[in-house]
DNA sequence: TATTGTTATACTCTATAACTATA
DNA sequence: TATAGTTATAGAGTATAACAATA
């Protein structure tokens, strides 16, 4: 799957960034979170689909969200770009698009039989992914680093944390 | 600066991502690496900047490279961008070009002594900032997070980790 | 002929703002 | 007049490939 050993290159000395910069641990989560997200989009379209086709899938299978602006900020993507991702997947039938009654002016967007079955595949594929990437960490590690980031998105990107607010969902 | 707090919207309500999405560490990892880059680039403009020529400078103040090359390897940035980023240090006096004796196809880049001053300015505030956005967590979070980074890193991107290999610096 | 650095081109991505239909 | 969704435009950023000079 990776290419871990490239066998042609095998004598390229690797050059390294400056020692400055890999002790910084801000810099290595921006590298490393780069390479994951780089990594997890090449996987997804290997398989055939889009990686941001799943964030809206899972988002959608977790109830209906009002407006589709509230998708969009939650994925913060802008709204004019989600207008394309549902395009594409009510194209495919994996979402419905139809007027809210109460205000005809917005859609309300639902996840279809279909969009649920291709969400459960999406699902395989990006877990398996992600436990390949995180293979040099043990369980333990694994559930460290899950707690930091947990800690920092809390305060830099309280989307990621759906914390005890409330039953909003 | 920012927007005159449009009072009608205090009460919004944060719009979360799918728990699906929130229970990934690859995703949190993209999204918080992201994030920190992001604003670690606009910090940086903010301050009189820009946050690769940081990059290049720590390089070079660690010792001179073979070839542009592998300076641009070694930040993973296009060979062509690197040639505008050295353009404009250039042009402000903090890194100097000149063709290598032995091999005149060459550039030897060194970092100026004004560049070591201007260095020296950039980390303080990326040093400070980065402090910041690590704030939530304790020194012992903040050292376990490092450690994770760092194994991750020699897996998926060897070039942040400049490990026992040799002297090769 | 291959390599180093450079320049020019073309392409992708995405934010901005214009537009419509409703309220 | 303001808002939801959509569409169109333009701008930034970046990879691709052509280029000139050396080897």
């Amino acid at each position: 799957m990776n290419q871990p050993a490239p066998p042609a290159v095998v004598d390229r000395p690797v050059q390294p960034v400056a020692k400055e910069l890999a002790a910084s641990s801000g810099y290595l989560l921006a590298r490393i979170g780069v390479a994951f997200k780089t990594q997890a989009v090449a996987k997804a379209e290997e398989t055939g689909f889009e990686l941001q086709d799943y964030g809206v899938l899972a988002i959608l299978s977790e109830g209906v969200r009002e407006t589709q602006a509230t998708i969009a900020e939650a994925l913060s993507v802008d709204p004019s770009r989600l207008v394309a991702l549902l395009d594409a997947l009510e194209d495919r039938g994996m979402i419905a698009r139809q007027r809210d009654p109460h205000d005809r002016r917005r859609h309300v967007v639902s996840i279809t039989a279909a969009g649920g079955r291709e969400l459960g595949r999406m699902r395989k594929i990006v877990r398996a992914f992600e436990d390949e990437f995180l293979a040099p960490l043990d369980s333990d590690g694994r559930e460290a680093l899950h707690a930091l980031l947990v800690a920092l998105a809390a305060r830099h990107d309280p989307r990621c944390c759906p914390m005890d607010v409330d039953g909003s969902l």
